[in-house]
DNA sequence: CACAGAAATGTAATCGATTACATATCTTTT
DNA sequence: AAAAGATATGTAATCGATTACATTTCTGTG
């Protein structure tokens, strides 16, 4: 036998080796060294230990590609961003959802790969992707109603899961709740004991507007508090504008996000209102400007959406699922304990 | 011979054939059908168009880790993150910097893979990011002095570039100009005709912080303009407690973070004092709150990066590259015209 | 000790592309 | 019309792993 004496060899090699060469360094053929990485269980104890010894000396690594090629598996899985999001990676949403998704592959030795996309060829950008081979499976995000993505996928049946919901929902998904982030806004103001609030949204077309509208309004409903709802596009100048029609006459603002919110805070400072806000998404501005919000976890979300993901592409059978949002209570402190002083407000 | 009536072929074939099965449809060999896609000016006009043709039914798209395993280069690239780095990707500076290199792998049909990496196992890592041969180059960010990645990297003539500098600077790297973002603050300070500044930094053992602290300190050398240096680093209180101090003996404010600058905004309007301040980053929150600011264009430094490591992978002689900074006016616009209706500091 | 069955190891096919080299076909020239 | 040269196409080796199946070695039993 051509066993080499491995207890001297103690250089970690630069070089990089095939597992045939390998192999007939360690003295066995390359079925037995594959075995060790892959079934250890069926190779003696010996051997495996001798092997295991080698490779960390030469830091014997399998070539993935090739590894890949056999196995028809990449352990690759990737996010396609529409580059139609605006400011796309910068955007708070797309961010914490990335930690949260890189978190779940990083920790599970998969790998993410990240991509933009213009609006054009969202079919043929698709398609290419399945049939390359390259990935096992893909995030969708920015879902739309019936969204054409969902059925290609289907048809190839390639695994992926979705952020977010549509008008269908008849694949895996995660999102968070917007219903509850609304009724925890609203209840937030039930607390605080106020007489009547503006809900100031941003676009009321987007499904998850709706949702925290209606959560909001399910949480006032019979306290006899009034409200008014008022959408802003998220646009600072609209929120100034509504705000003006409406300063005087309201004692609480709930706006859809925090730059809404925020744009509402700078109205009430200079116009010496003293007017609780919640926001939502919790995103630097609110926790830096001292904003109480409602923190949807989207880190959560993608960690989630990472790991559904991971088993839908193993064969798993999985459940889609709901993130609980939760409020962040900051500025709006000193009216809680105001109103705990005062009187609450009737069916509260 | 064998070939199929290819006008007749007109659904977009769900399955996926490989290059063999492909070649027979086509009536032709697996070397003509690789060459149509690799090399088409080797083929016939007639045959390559039969191919092409047949290929957008079947929308034969070759299996990229064959492809890969055979041409030993995948078209992958790697960004790790160090898990250390505060706030990961929601970080404007790692958020904006990807936002930069995935819009250059995306065009150049390349992929970028996203990971983050705990501090322990540094080495390891990399020597298994090398030696899987998934990676065809990576970006290095967070770079120390001496950083032990380099020349583990350099040893295996693994591609790759830094972003940013450190104490050798022997390899391929992108930054900013800090040195021209600290001048960029003081000229704007000298033409507002200030009579005195206070600088307030980050962590002074950073080396872009010194560099912005010399930039700055050249521009105001000689103009007669008083200047005092602290340090606050990163921390609201901090910045509050420095201003505390100085209130009253200064009439300028620069701040090497968008956030200190904020804290410094804060503070102004709750004192009560109408002081001119200079942020750094160019972040949401300086937008939104109007602070004039330094813009590191950090979108297109992650550009450059990107295509420097790309032309690195390929072998290509690649130059560094320091990218300019740029000074974005905002809320100072009222001091400026303060200034400019007043007197001209000396040697201004 | 011989033999059956289990355990360990080895041999060779396979994954799906690219490409060097071989061969076939088409032009051009004499 | 044959030869030479150019153009087009085909055959088979190769990239580096995994694994079904074959073979060898070990263990225990009658």
């Amino acid at each position: 036998m051509n066993v080499i004496d491995y207890t001297r060899v103690d250089i970690t090699e630069v070089f990089i080796v095939t597992i045939k060469e390998f192999a007939r360094i360690c003295g066995v053929s390359v079925a037995t060294v594959s075995r060790v990485f892959n079934e250890p269980e069926k190779v003696k104890k010996e051997t495996r230990e001798k092997i295991l010894h080698i490779a960390e000396q030469y830091n014997y690594t399998p070539h993935s590609v090739a590894k890949s090629l056999r196995e028809k598996r990449t352990g690759i899985y990737a996010l396609t961003v529409m580059s139609s999001v605006e400011r796309v990676f910068e955007d708070s949403y797309v961010s914490k959802f990335l930690r949260g998704a890189v978190k779940y592959f990083s920790e599970n030795r998969l790998k993410l790969v990240v991509d933009v996309l213009g609006n054009g060829d969202v079919l043929t950008y698709y398609t290419n992707l399945v049939k390359s081979r390259l990935i096992d499976g893909v995030i969708l995000m920015d879902l739309k109603d019936d969204d054409v993505r969902v059925g290609l996928l289907k048809s190839y049946g390639f695994p992926f899961v979705c952020v977010g919901r549509n008008n269908r929902n008849d694949f895996v998904f995660v999102d968070s709740d917007g219903y509850l982030g609304g009724r925890q806004a609203g209840e937030h103001f039930l607390e605080l004991g106020v007489g009547s609030v503006i809900f100031i949204g941003g676009d009321p077309s987007l499904p998850f507007e709706r949702e925290r509208r209606k959560g909001f309004s399910d949480a006032l409903e019979g306290s006899g508090i009034s409200v008014v709802y008022e959408y802003a596009f998220y646009e600072e100048r609209n929120v100034r504008d509504i705000l003006e029609t409406y300063a005087g006459r309201i004692e609480g603002i709930f706006c859809t996000s925090d730059v809404m919110a925020y744009a509402a805070l700078r109205f009430c400072e200079r116009n010496g209102l003293d007017v609780p806000i919640v926001g939502f998404d919790n995103i630097l501005l609110s926790e830096i400007a001292g904003i109480t919000t409602v923190d949807q976890h989207i880190e959560l979300v993608g960690e989630k959406a990472a790991e559904k993901l991971h088993k839908v592409s193993l064969g798993e059978a999985v459940q889609s699922e709901i993130i609980s949002t939760e409020l962040v209570v900051r500025s709006t402190k000193r009216f809680l304990l105001k109103a705990e002083k005062g009187t609450r407000v009737k069916g509260g």
